[in-house]
DNA sequence: CATGAATGAGTCTTCATTCAT
DNA sequence: GATGAATGAAGACTCATTCAT
């Protein structure tokens, strides 16, 4: 199904379809929802989910990518803003908005393999590597900050929220605000740890 | 199982087992770890699970109440140290290192209701409580943030970190640092959105 | 499953398969009789069982209905018999004879809940107090006996036998009669307690 | 468990409880009550179930056995009553009324292989004999009739009170009179299958 | 292409029974 | 004798996946 052969129109509305009920479902139920809600939320017989994707796994990697692209085209958009440093609080700001409105983390773990996900991934990287840059270059990161030590932080502030049993819609941008002074150059305080490297 | 009958040597032991068993299980695999092999992994008969906890439920509870009293053992521990500040911070550090060790955020919310799991969360919040009030007498905490930030903001260092395949094990201080830096007083800006209440 | 939605000519079969197997395995094995076992001797998987009846009491609800709708449309069919008492007769051999054939008396309380049984029940009632009513005006039964009594102890002769290990095959017809003898205006003693009346 | 060998006097009252709760539990909860239930009705643990009782099976047949015996007393006591037909009716009467104060027919067939249920079977079977040997010499009951049909209609009143959901405490005597109406010799009907023999 | 019936491995849980304490 | 911890074979039910229609 990686393959780019085009489909026939109802096919691709299926398709859609399924992907979308599939973000709601998960959303809902979490990673365990079960094929079966998936395809009578699209409206569709369980076997369609199956001729659209080879597996659960896959349909998951799909949204996945959805997702990951979407934000690489955020990044994209904001790569030559005049501003660098509100350049990139306002991807990490429509990063966390997305990820709020379709609670997709859990996923991430069980499409990790998938080669699709690793290649937009890279995408994503290479986007907000630009950010990144261009943040450093305005001082408007604290130095000894990576492209990726802001990847791994995009996501903490709606996972904070997550604890909570009913989170005010906007609670996050509380957090989001704490972890990017965090990220800012002024009283940065020296990190004890190396920043990771990508494999 | 919170009575306090006490257990026969063997049987004791079993229980050991099996929370230790069940913690390993469910930090590699996740919540849909099954009983089968919790057991198996402990050495013990499928039975002998639910001889010890009522139901699988009752286990994850057992095991989030387990950590969280030590957490709160931690707090209270550190509610008399001279510098307010530097407790605050080596709060989040062990509370972060053990959230390293074991994997248990996602079991939160599966124990949600139970009763057990709500008292025990109380306590950790009156311990933390008493660290935060500390740490803003001696300024070492900006104004705007609650304990319930700090209780919120606990686990995220080790959450950022599980986005990777294969962290460094100590990584997570890294953003313990940053986020640690947000938390600062200097270089504060104002907060977007009002503190979260507990219910 | 009481839906009209027309079944796939295989489903209805396996759906019949299931039915009959059901029946034969609850006769035998009492109500403790295994969906796998029923599944087995339908020639299915054990999965089919549960895509046809939504569990084990559903299932058992649905052979319950099937029997007692059968007696209803016999009931039905006797309502204008040119002698009553002889309808009557024949109602409760008919009755008897069905439930010989497939013992099920243990299955009624154990679907007693269920909502299609109610109702299918109360027409049965109904078709039966036809019966009765018309027997009470021929003179051909006591007339201190109610729809209710008859519909009680309709079941009785086959239970009666069902203490012996190998019965006759027909030997409850032998207390059928005892007991329709019972209920005949001949000879009859007044009765110690009022007839029950239906919730 | 068969032996005679007598019991210390704490054993001998263990046992008399274990019979007493599994009687309660099993009228209750049906066969399928269970030992662990029984075992803390009685306030003994489990395993002293099994030093009394080889299996669950023979804590039932020992059940079926106390009652059965306690009916062929009744039957003896009655033997040699003056009004033979009035003594038979009062051994149903009793009979009934014992089955309805302990629902333990289905234990009957768990219970049919057991040696010693036989054994006290076949007495009652002599002792009711003799009651019905009587009343034909009377002429209180039908002469087609045997000792085997009224052992067989014995159960009969409760059973048919049972299909009702709250029946009234002494409703059975009601079918109790019905029947034994079919049993008297004043407008019987010739019967159409031949009385069963015993094996 | 779409359907939904069938599959069967896998899940949690119960329970009679055994046996070390 | 009594205890209760451990066992392991079932049991009902779920679900991703396949395939005949």
């Amino acid at each position: 199904m990686t393959s780019t052969r085009p489909l026939r129109a109802d096919a691709a509305r299926n398709r859609d379809l399924l992907l979308a009920a599939a973000e709601s479902e998960f959303a809902e139920r979490g990673a365990s929802a079960s094929v079966a809600d998936i395809a009578r939320r699209a409206g569709v017989a369980k076997g369609t989910v199956f001729r659209h994707f080879a597996s659960k796994e896959d349909l998951i990697a799909s949204i996945v990518c959805k997702h990951i692209t979407a934000l690489t085209g955020i990044a994209r958009r904001l790569s030559d803003a005049t501003d660098p440093g509100a350049a990139l609080l306002e991807f990490l700001t429509a990063a966390a908005d997305q990820r709020q409105r379709h609670d997709l983390t859990f996923l991430q773990s069980a499409s990790e393999s998938d080669p699709r996900v690793t290649q937009v991934r890279d995408e994503l990287h290479a986007a907000l590597g630009t950010l990144v840059d261009r943040a450093h270059r305005a001082g408007a990161l604290r130095s000894d900050v990576t492209e990726t030590d802001v990847f791994l932080l995009m996501c903490a502030p709606v996972h904070v929220v997550e604890n909570l049993a009913a989170p005010a819609p906007l609670l996050w941008q509380r957090y989001l605000a704490i972890i990017f002074d965090g990220l800012r150059p002024d009283g940065a305080h020296p990190l004890p740890q190396p920043a990771p490297t990508l494999p």
